[in-house]
DNA sequence: GCAATACATGAGCAATCCTTCATATGATGG
DNA sequence: CCATCATATGAAGGATTGCTCATGTATTGC
């Protein structure tokens, strides 16, 4: 029995997932939180999720805002990671309910 | 490294999940789901959540087409009990991972 | 300094969503 | 049957969202 602000925070957190291009971002840096190099910069998101710069970078703004990525800048690039290990195992868990439900 | 159907899927669900008036109908029905009594009438839903009927209505028919919960009629009521195992605690890990941010 | 690269941001439009109001359907009791 | 209760459904308006286009800012190489 969550409370109502928990709730809140779990909405947000669903609509957050809910976009596909936003999704795409989440999943392609959970799989380089997974790896030697846990972050990628825009360029690679751009080409891993085949959407636009400006549309790329303004959904890892609202990821940003909400905290769960953060970014460092290099030179001109800037590289984005994610910021809680909560959010990759959610993401897993989410991916095996669905997987379940699909079977 | 989810395949694309299964990202659309996941968005889907995802976006099921956001809508604060679905979310605490669907956290409803999983204390149900997990007690001696898995399932909740219309009537028990709109005063839980605190909706109005047709909102209620409304939200439940969305829940049901998306096929996350099932309804049965006896007599005039209408009982609603999630259908799968796997919703039911995909809510919870994403709890926990909510709780774990906030810590 | 200037051009070019990488990224961020703001405005704006189309589309979707959320909720309410009104009304319909289904079931029961008298 | 008729009134009533429980639920479903349709239309409609306002708000929110998603994306694009245009432009701004930061950094580097020359």
């Amino acid at each position: 029995m969550p409370s109502a602000n928990e709730q809140a925070a779990l909405s947000r957190l669903f609509a957050l997932f809910s976009n596909p291009t936003r999704l795409n971002l989440l999943v392609a840096l959970r799989s380089a939180f997974r790896s030697e190099q846990p972050e990628l910069c825009v360029c690679d998101l751009e080409a891993i999720t085949g959407a636009s710069q400006s549309l790329v970078s303004h959904q890892l703004g609202a990821l940003r805002e909400a905290g769960l990525v953060t970014s460092r800048r290099a030179g001109r690039l800037v590289y984005y990671r994610m910021t809680a290990a909560a959010i990759a195992t959610l993401l897993d868990d989410a991916l095996l309910a669905v997987r379940r439900e699909a079977a």
